[in-house]
RNA sequence: GGCCCGUUGGUGAAGUGGUUGAACACACAUGCCUUUCACGCAUGCAUUCAUGGGUUCAAAUCCCGUACGGGUCACCA
């Protein structure tokens, strides 16, 4: 029996030749240093953040390069797949801006002229070239069974022996031709295998873009390519989807790095070209002083919906991961802070190499409030609005009502060189300036801390001093102050905090103190905006009535 | 257990043999400024680069060993 007629017994339902399809894909037309890369996850749940992270930099490898970017669907293990699996990534990644040139683009459609994209529609592509295979005599047919195979790898284990199909081990790989079909006719079930040309006992230099050259021992194992379902395994398919869609860089994670001798192997027995490789180090956590990698289960910041939930700006949250990930890209972006992230050129040289960061939220906190600073208060109120839409109703309601003066409030101290800092979310916006609506300040228990002035007579002379004799809805903020400052002299507090500080005792308190006690009417809180702003804002009538709970 | 990778302050890190007395950013602390808070500014925070040895006039940077951490060893990706 010919190797050629044992092929078409073991494959004789392929339709087209592997060299058909090699026809099928020709060479992209494009420019020698585009990078052709891929997302490429299995529909089995939804995206993370680390996921994300992967997504992003392969994006941004092939934009800046004017190459391509596509999406792959690696739904070859039938059992774990989810219904709908395509479309819940798709939505995902399009929150946070992620589109893709090619691939799939819905749970059936595609774009694009490499495809199909689900691998499930390439079996007769992967059984093209396993069929190649056969006819060269670099693979086989298998039927150890699962319990064989346990057999053996508790008899290495026993005798401290490397663990796999390899060598003597892999001893369907001396069943002759004839009695394959044998067993394959007495039903026999089977995967195919590839007869590994490698020496563990020779190494090869893998070289990645981020990790470097390492040195590792050949593969020797006949790894399964193709499964008893009749799909390949991940490695086959890996091969022959990046070959034949003209991948030029994988960028995955870095558990992928172990298997790059085999990877390598399957490039070289099918005749392909090898493509570049980049690893990325995980995200981790840091648990009580231990580091894991961080845990969709454990860490609601490792999912993606966190996001939307806290209000985060995805930009923020792209910053960041820029910024642990490229260990220039900090440095670029506080030069130029009102730069797109997509006008920084990434390296692979400056992707770190070591073990993995850890996620760091305090971080991703300060390039959120620093980036919802810089935007426009019109912004801020659309993308507030949008939020409060969906996670909080009763302030969507107020937002919606009062547009121009909610807008008016964000704006306090904002569109300026150095603007206030107070949002590092968009949840937290209502925290800070309910007391600016009536609705809900008439609506609610106050409590009011009035710091050094606690005399209740005290504080209703400042406040009626105050709003009768010198506050005026038209002053400029230079006369707003000097007004104050008349109060605190007619009262008998420090119109200047040096004098004060001084001769603390020939006063009653200073032009803190007495603003103080404005402020906190007006607002209960301490800790507010510029009070120039928020009296000029809320205007005498409502001052007026805020200040009389305390006559 | 085999193979591979990694280890610089609380965090991300710069740095690949000598202007490093180890950048920069976050966090933290103190002070200044200020009508509050925030901002801003100033100062402090690794006498030391996991550890032991070696090479060298000189090492965080090169070599070897050890420890610790991570990854992987499926008909899962």
């Amino acid at each position: 029996m010919t190797n050629k007629e044992f092929a078409d017994f073991l494959l004789p339902d392929v339709e087209h030749s592997w060299e058909e399809y090699e026809k099928m894909y020709p060479e992209r037309n494009l420019a020698s240093d585009a990078i052709v890369t891929r997302y490429a996850p299995s529909p089995t749940g939804l995206p993370h953040i680390g996921n994300l992270l992967q997504c992003f930099m392969a994006k941004r490898f092939a934009r800046q390069s004017n190459g391509v970017f596509f999406l792959r669907i690696e739904d070859t293990d039938t059992e774990r797949t989810v219904e709908n699996g395509v479309s819940k990534i798709l939505d995902v990644l399009k929150d946070f801006d992620i589109a893709f040139d090619e691939g799939m683009i819905s749970d059936t459609d595609e774009i694009g002229s490499y495809g199909p994209y689900m691998q499930s529609k390439r079996r007769d592509i992967y059984r093209a070239y396993a069929k190649k295979l056969i006819e060269e005599d670099k693979a086989y047919p298998s039927f150890a069974s699962k319990e064989e195979l346990d057999e053996i790898r508790e008899y290495q284990e026993a005798t401290k022996q490397r663990l796999g199909y390899y060598g003597r081990w892999a001893k369907d790989r001396f069943i002759t031709k004839e009695d394959a079909v044998k067993r394959i006719q007495d039903g026999e079930k089977y995967v195919i295998r590839m007869k590994s040309p490698g020496d563990f006992y020779k190494t090869i230099i893998v070289d990645d873009l981020i990790k470097g050259k390492m040195e590792m021992p050949e593969n020797d194992i006949d790894e399964v390519i193709i499964k008893k379902d009749g799909l390949p395994t991940y490695h086959f398919a890996h091969a022959i989807d990046d070959h034949l869609m003209h991948t030029t860089h994988v960028i995955r994670g870095d558990e992928w790095v172990s298997s790059l001798p085999k990877h390598l192997q399957i490039f070289d027995v099918l005749g392909f070209k090898h493509v570049k490789y980049a690893h990325l180090a995980p995200l981790l956590k840091d648990d009580d002083g231990t580091k894991r990698k961080l845990s969709k289960r454990k860490d609601p910041e490792a999912g993606l919906v966190y996001y939307h939930e806290e209000g985060i700006p995805i930009e923020a949250v792209m910053i960041y991961l820029a910024t642990i990930t490229n260990s220039n890209f900090e440095a670029w972006f506080d030069a130029n802070p009102n730069a797109s992230i997509n006008d920084f050129k990434f390296e692979f040289k400056k992707v770190g190499s070591s073990g993995g960061a850890i996620y760091d939220i305090d971080k991703l906190t300060n390039i959120s409030k620093n980036y919802i600073s810089r935007l426009k208060a019109s912004d801020l109120y659309d993308r507030v609005l949008e939020w409060a839409k969906v996670y909080d109703n009763a302030f969507y309601k107020l937002l919606s009502k009062y547009k121009d003066y909610t807008t008016s409030i964000l704006n306090i101290e904002r569109e300026q060189k150095k603007p206030r800092k107070d949002f590092a979310k968009y949840s937290d916006v209502f925290k800070q300036v309910w007391y600016m609506y009536d609705e809900v300040f008439d609506s609610k228990e106050l409590e009011y801390d009035f710091k050094n002035v606690t005399d209740k007579d005290e504080i209703k002379t400042i406040l009626k001093t105050y709003i009768e004799k010198y506050y005026s809805d038209n002053d400029t903020k230079e006369e707003w102050f000097s007004k104050i400052k008349l109060l605190c002299d007619e009262l008998g507090y420090a119109s200047d905090m040096k004098e004060y500080k001084a001769n603390p005792d020939k006063f009653k308190g200073n032009v803190a103190d007495v603003s103080t006690v404005i402020r906190v009417a007006l607002t209960t809180s301490s800790m507010t905006p510029d009070l120039y702003e928020l009296l000029r804002l809320l205007g005498k009538e409502r001052i007026q009535k805020r200040f009389e709970r305390f006559y």
